[in-house]
DNA sequence: ACCGTTAAAGTTACCGATTACTTAAATGTC
DNA sequence: GACATTTAAGTAATCGGTAACTTTAACGGT
């Protein structure tokens, strides 16, 4: 017959030892309450008996979870991917763990992964909102609860928040100003929804670099959509069907750029010689396109890191701390397209 | 000044109403206890008064967590990434939670997740190990603590634990045998390794396919290694360097294949001409490749609702669930590499 | 009018930890 | 050598829910 016991407790090991389970809490804590020989004695039993800690008991009476929930909107994205992999370095490193979310654009989920989190209790929110973010209030919400929350990358407008993002503005210029010195005149956006700041604001810096040139905006010549591969082919088709297509097209995101690269191809029209390219962000598929797309690149790797720094220091300071807003400079990658015109 | 109040408990809710807690806690749980006009009133109040359940506390007294822990090895890789999201989508549907963590390839890692996960009390994990897993004990230790876990694509050998994976040796086997039907002698294997089922599997494949047609299997052409891009190229560099390139190579998984790809690239080789690729899996890089490569179609689709299905039953019939091995057959889909030689 | 049922709540105990406070013995101080 | 301080443990209360059992009142059938 095998144990009834479900699992074995603090209690179960303090039995086998004549000691309290406090002591063996304390123990396993390194509390120094407790002198080296018991605790190793301790550690050396629960080890033994394999105990494995509760953590729902340890929450509810800690009022902590070390945990830090994360909210994505896409995956299968290198840009978030890598995003991913360096937070779960940095709580590896400082002890806290991780729940990982996946909105998928959906504003629906996303809300019921935030309410999951605060279900859980987590010690706060690690975001990048999805497409067409409904959830302010419930960010508000949240912040009113007193659970930290920092966005990156994808924001809501609102002071309020802590934020990592790129300078988005700043690198839509410095892409459109380039294409500008390259001769070109007539200058398309496919831009991203309006309601979220990577789209609106890459769409000022592209309006700024213009009107600092004193080139003339033909709305026809901007869409905005999603973020992704066939928001990017859509928005392509769309002009291509109402022959609006420009010279160049600035686009939102590396996604919709693929898009529009399949779409040109599609339709026979070659890049850069009938329809020139810039983007926003890049992606390991690049390599592989003829031609290679030049870019506005993210420092993706500092983006992690800061983001998990900015919510530890929201952590440890509490209320008293005041919303930060980080903005990380991007450089331009020149490739094989948005080249000098000769 | 706000509230001291860190959270709305039942006990808040019930006091409100002069009801007992239980009676909230049932109410909200819609117990047939409680009478539909208290109901709906106790969650009217809940909803007013911003009641958040708090999960630690439910975990703890229910001892179950409606949580189901999911490890994989890498998450930018699209294969993952799509099954990591029909597993969402699945939980979201069955009223679960997800803890999604991920190895990077690392035993240490995957071991550390494992612990958390137990400690979390998930009520099963679902797991793709990674490269080089020596976690088989953890595992026993799993099974034992009566934690259900199904292993998907990646398992270890071990008849005592449910598992889906795809077809392994019928896969390699059609792609080997396309490549002698091709016409090609000499055909190398970049490997995984052996340690893990689908290295072992696909390099069982590949001896068969050539067994059966009677054709040496020259060792100089074939290396074992990791699965990333990496590995693929150091892997070709190595036959290269050696002047032990064969007419074409099967490789083990598609990152190692684009890995090859680049390397082949590098040394002014071509594909198909000089050297001829055919691989296991795919990605949406493929698209892009020219020559866009033929490989072995893993069946994506189904993987994760199998494995889902799988921890479902095996968590509704606790013990008595005998494991189970699904097994999923595999297409070929001839692109524009190991085509019939003329 | 009586007794067994049912409906709708209430009582009590417990889940497995942690925290804050207390105790007892050992050590130190002048 | 008496009293203050440390050190190392123990005690009691609590975290927020849920499960199992009990109570109370209303209902129905004969």
């Amino acid at each position: 017959m095998s144990k009834k016991k479900t699992q074995i407790t603090l209690q179960d090991i303090a039995d086998k030892l004549n000691v309290t389970k406090v002591t063996v809490s304390k123990a396993l804590r390194n509390h120094p309450d407790i002198s080296d020989s018991t605790a190793k004695l301790i550690k050396k039993t629960a080890d033994k008996m394999g105990y494995i800690p509760n953590f729902a008991a340890r929450n509810l009476s800690a009022k902590k979870t070390s945990t830090i929930g994360v909210i994505v909107p896409v995956i299968a994205n290198s840009f978030f991917a890598q995003i991913i992999d360096s937070i779960y370095n940095c709580a590896f490193d400082s002890d806290y763990d991780i729940i990982l979310a996946v909105s998928q654009e959906d504003s629906e989920k996303e809300k019921k992964h935030l309410e999951t989190m605060l279900a859980m209790r987590v010690d706060g929110i690690i975001i990048s909102v999805c497409e067409k973010s409904e959830n302010h209030n419930t960010f508000l919400k949240i912040k009113s609860l007193g659970v930290p929350i920092v966005f990156f990358d994808r924001t809501i407008e609102d002071d309020n928040f802590s934020s990592v993002t790129i300078n988005n503005v700043q690198g839509a210029y410095k892409a459109v100003v380039k294409a500008i010195e390259s001769g070109y005149k007539s200058i398309g956006h496919i831009g991203g929804w309006q309601n979220i700041n990577i789209g609106r604001d890459r769409y000022a810096g592209y309006k700024e670099a213009l009107r600092k040139h004193k080139i003339h905006l033909n709305k026809k010549h901007v869409i905005f959509g999603g973020f992704g591969e066939d928001d990017g082919y859509k928005a392509f088709m769309e002009l291509y069907s109402k022959q609006n297509l420009p010279d160049i097209l600035f686009t939102v995101t590396f996604p919709v750029a693929l898009g529009v690269y399949n779409a040109a191809k599609e339709v026979g029209l070659k890049i850069p010689k009938d329809i020139d390219v810039i983007t926003f962000g890049q992606s390991s598929i690049n390599r592989f396109l003829k031609p290679k797309l030049s870019y506005v690149d993210l420092q993706t790797n500092d983006i992690g890191p800061k983001t998990f720094e900015l919510i530890l220091e929201h952590i440890r300071s509490g209320k008293k701390f005041a919303p930060k807003k980080i903005e990380i400079d991007t450089d331009l990658v020149m490739n094989e397209t948005c080249i000098k015109k000769i």
